[in-house]
DNA sequence: AGACCTTACGGTAGCCGTAAGGATC
DNA sequence: GATCCTTACGGCTACCGTAAGGTCT
């Protein structure tokens, strides 16, 4: 039993008509003859009565025709939600983020895709760079965007590393800061200052003091805080300065309840948007849209 | 997409594995690998990630997988229909009978078929044996059950009769009738009797009027009925006697409400039960373990 | 080196179209 | 005689198995 075989057999059934269903079918009639024959054969029942003039089901021809209708049906269905998911109309993403990307860059990414592709799952799962980092090797998320230090070109292993820009760390004061009406500042002139920083093991902590410790500055951190949110709300009520993601202090600068100070002084190691993804993982239809948009 | 490529895919997704695929299937490898490349080719999609050591399945794969093993389960489940329909353990019968056949001779029949196989259904339509003739011929019922004057052996264009046998006429009469000691009578017997008879039209009564004129017997019609259960109760009520087949008087007489003597005389012609078919309609695995049953 | 999937190549089985045959109306 | 389905025959497509080639562990 071939679907051809049973697409032939609906048909002639449709038709009530071996010749008239060749026709439909871009067959000569002896190839329609013989389709069915062989259905007849390999189930050992008549599918048809031959009554001369006409032709007409049998009890078992009617039977198959139940089934046989149901599968063309699924069959049909199969190949819309296939070409969909090829096409990029349908289908799921599942995107691990570090937080702090999940929280201030993905928003506005995901609204312009989703408006893009309205038929598209979408999955987030957040966590450290490194817990992203596995997610994506494990293949639970199709990609990931992390943070990193320095332009990231190796291909380690099965993992694909790509930029997707600098990802600029400032100075956040509270609008009364001393510092507050400059627009830049160098490293040095931290010292003294009284830092809030985020919990070991994030990479805007690691990054805060390798950037400190390049230029030799000392800097007490008179609190710890595991969410930028916090930090922010910290910041502006006087207890301290903070290096942050310019994009995580944007709303409070635009607001004037937070500055935000452009770091200079040499040498300043340059963060990076990292996305990452599996290069032996077939990029699937919506997948490959979701990277354009990143692109851009 | 053909059946033969979407098991060899399910079996493919299931064991993980294009070898150990190849083996269930009892194939090469690389046939799997051509026909899962067809597939994918057809589709547009990659429905496996080759991971180098060991596959997964992309998105669009499990996709389709939920349409594969939907399509295989419903295949599997036609071959099953068809071939219960093939091997006569299901089906439906629609037999066309003659009332008093449909009364007196099909219960005991229907009954032993249900048992030997209880997964057929059954339908009956009655009515005058024209009328069933017709129900054969129209093809709205498969059999069909009439009396017949004569052994009939001709094959009325499609129509194809069989005898299954005398159907007796006898003349029943009340116990305390002067004939009720007998055991068998003459039709010439019958001058004089008040005779209980069915309506025009009806076989029985076709059957007792030609019986009688062959005679050159005058008997007096007092009471016309549409009903044999009727006749038979006018009977034992004493208001006459009747020609009836003895299959419908059969209880009555073992009751010893009414007595049944053999109808003899030159020539007397016989009635048979026939069955009625078209020949060139397929005859299905159930009603040919009825037409057994029949011929029994 | 071993395991696994893919590609290349030659042979065969199955399907198609043309042509002839048989049955029915 | 016309129509419709079936059977026969030659040709071609497509699938299979064997063998060689890649790639990753």
């Amino acid at each position: 039993m071939e679907l051809r075989q049973l697409g032939a057999f609906v048909t002639v059934a449709r038709r009530a008509s071996f010749t008239r269903a060749a026709e439909e079918l871009h067959l000569t009639q002896p190839a329609v003859t013989r389709q069915i024959a062989a259905l007849e054969s390999e189930l050992g029942v008549l599918l048809f009565d031959r009554l001369g003039k006409s032709i007409q089901l049998t009890g078992a021809g009617e039977t198959l025709l139940g089934y046989a209708e149901h599968i063309q049906r699924l069959t049909d269905e199969a190949h819309e939600a296939l070409s969909e998911l090829a096409a990029g109309r349908a289908g799921r993403i599942a995107i691990g983020a570090a937080s702090t990307l999940a929280t201030y860059v993905l928003p506005p990414l995901l609204t312009r895709f989703r408006q893009a592709y309205p038929g598209i799952e979408l999955s987030l799962r957040t966590g450290l760079s490194a817990r992203v980092r596995e997610l994506v090797l494990s293949g639970v998320v199709d990609i990931g965007l992390v943070t990193s230090e320095g332009e990231p070109t190796r291909t380690d292993g099965a993992l694909l590393s790509e930029s997707l820009g600098v990802y600029e760390t400032v100075l956040a004061v509270p609008p009364g800061h001393t510092l507050a009406g400059r627009t830049r500042v160098t490293v040095d002139e931290l010292a003294g200052e009284s830092l809030l920083a985020m919990t070991e093991g994030t990479n805007l902590r690691t990054y805060a003091e390798h950037v400190l410790a390049d230029a030799g500055v000392v800097v007490s951190v008179t609190m710890e805080l595991d969410s930028v949110e916090a930090i922010k709300r910290m910041v502006e009520a006087g207890l301290g300065v903070s290096l942050l993601p310019r994009v995580a202090v944007a709303t409070e600068v635009d607001a004037g309840r937070l500055v935000a100070l452009t770091l200079t002084g040499v040498p300043l190691p340059e963060r990076h948007i990292v996305v990452l993804r599996r290069g032996d993982k077939h990029q699937s239809g919506p997948l490959t849209a979701f990277f354009t948009l990143l692109h851009q």
